[in-house]
Order: C-alpha cells, then structure tokens, then sequence
DNA sequence: TAACTATGGTTGTAGATACAACTATTTGGT
DNA sequence: ACCAAATAGTTGTATCTACAACCATAGTTA
C-alpha cells in the first residue's frame, strides 16, 4: 500500500497548528491569571464590534455547531462575561450581549493576542502572509462547497 | 480602542479550516458507517507506517499533551484498533501496536482521506501550495520558538 | 384555519483536549 | 549505595466539540 506524505499536503501542519496555538494563548492568558480560552475570546471578538448578535449567527460565523455554541455561552454567562436576551420580534431567538465584563477583559487581552499574532507571523513578507491566506480561503471555499 | 483586522492574520482561517475539516472528515467516515475520528486517523497513519511506537512519542508528534494522548489511545483500545504494550527494558513505557482492526480500517479509510485533501487542494497550482506549507512551518517553528 | 415545514435553541451522550496532581520507574549526582 | 531530579503514564476535573433527539416558535401551503 503506497503512502502519499502527508506532510506535502496542507493538512496536517493546519492542525498541528491549531492545537499549538491554542495551547499557546491559553497559556498566556493563564500566567497573567486571566480565566478565558482561545474560543471565548473569538466570541468577545464578534460582540466587541458588533453587539447583539443573534446566537446561532455566532456559531456560523466562527464554524461551529449551534450545540457547540449553546454550550460555549452557557460558560460565558457563567462567568458574567455576556448575557443571553430574548428577541421580542422573533421569540426563538437569543440575542448575545456582551457585559462590562467581557469589554473590560477583551480590551486586556486583546494586546497579548496582537502580540502573540505579530510573534508568530515574525519574519514572514507581507507578501507570503497574504498568499498563505489566499491559498487558506480557497481551501475554506473548496471544502465548504464540498460539505453540501 | 482600534481593533486590527484578524481577517488580514493568519490565525482565524487555521482555526475555522481546521474545524472544518475535522467535521467533514467524520462525515465521511459516518457515511460509510465507519466509527473513527479524524485524530484516530492520524495514530493510526503513524503506526501503520512504523509500528510499536513510545506513547510519550506519539503525544510529541502529533502535538498533543500527554494526557490527550491516553484518552485517546484508551478509546482506539477499547475499539481494538491498537494495543499497548509493556517495554521490557523501560517499563515505565508504553509500546503501542496496531491491530489487524486498525490495520484494515486505516488502508479501507486512506483513499477516503486522499479523496478529501484532493478535492480540497483541488484548483491550487503546486507552488501556491508548497509556498503556503513553507509558511505555515516558518510560522509553527515561531511558535515553538516562543512556547519555552 | 389547519397541517406541514423550517428555524433557533437545549439536552443527553460521547470524544478530544489539557492543567494539576499523582504514581512508578529510571537516571544522575554525591 | 542513596537520594534528588527527570521521565512516562494515569486520574480528577473542566472546556470544547458535535450528533441525535427533542421543544418551541415562525413561516408556508393546502
């Protein structure tokens, strides 16, 4: 049985990479005693810029399942970090809200992540970074269309 | 407080690719009533390719914390895709073997894997992405650098 | 209007991940 | 030879992920 390298592929590095840098900033995070991981930041995120979104929005919008979603605020609003409203026009729908809270620690994390992010793409031309991520949606595209 | 445009990083697409893949790969491997994860996939490709692995070693190479590593082995035991293995000469290690089980569903599931990254790098010239895998090594060896 | 369908969300269950703390074994230094 | 440090692995606990099944609400169609 043949074996293609897989290293040769974009695959593996990607999730290699992931695991990495979650580590990474979770560890950050933990030495300066701030209590949030890598994919409650990214929730913080989306409702620093935009506040209210619609909950199941959230989770297309950072590809994750609804359930997923369910469960990542449910942590989130334990920690008073969001809160969850009710939609007057449309009562199945949970608007996500960010609190004082969440502003409050975003706004401290979001330099270490900008630093962790200037870190790791040190000494990569602005040229490459922007071919990496060309090549990265195009594989994004490419994958979603096969998932249908 | 001015946000950058984490579009423009590398970051957000490794982590929603990676997420993606992960969910297409399942899907796959459901659709054909195969019960694997993509993770166990990829204990198997390194024992298929070099048998009696160091657990310890398995954890290192495909970037995962130890601890990882055990639940992951114990739920591939339990399946009896593998087995561990008591070293004689250290017998604080564990030898991990593949099983007839494992062999036979790593070489029914390549094609499948071979399919997706192919439809998945489908319309990507080679140096696109030869270039890309060279920056996403440039960007895991910061990592790495940073991590100690 | 009633029935069917689609949408948003939660719960049960299970795998994957990892930190902290622990046991067992080996190695190394005195 | 002994004791401390390093190494390999497991367990407790917690978060993240997602499928299957479900409930409630809204939209659509007969």
């Amino acid at each position: 049985m043949i074996l293609i390298d897989f290293n040769d592929t974009i695959l593996p590095w990607v999730g290699r990479l992931n695991l990495e840098f979650t580590y990474l900033s979770n560890k950050k995070f933990r030495e300066q005693n701030i209590n949030l991981s890598k994919e409650q930041w990214i929730v913080l995120k989306y409702l620093y810029q935009k506040d209210g979104l619609i909950q199941n929005d959230l989770a297309f919008i950072t590809s994750r399942d609804k359930t997923s979603m369910t469960r990542l605020i449910n942590n989130m609003e334990k920690n008073a970090l969001i809160r969850r409203e009710n939609c007057e026009y449309d009562r199945r729908i949970n608007l996500i809200f960010i609190e004082d809270k969440g502003r409050q620690l975003f706004e401290k994390t979001l330099p270490i992540m900008q630093n962790l992010i200037d870190v790791l793409q040190k000494g990569i031309p602005r040229k490459s970074l922007e071919q990496t991520i060309e090549t990265l949606k195009t594989l994004e595209t490419n994958l979603l269309k096969y998932t249908d």
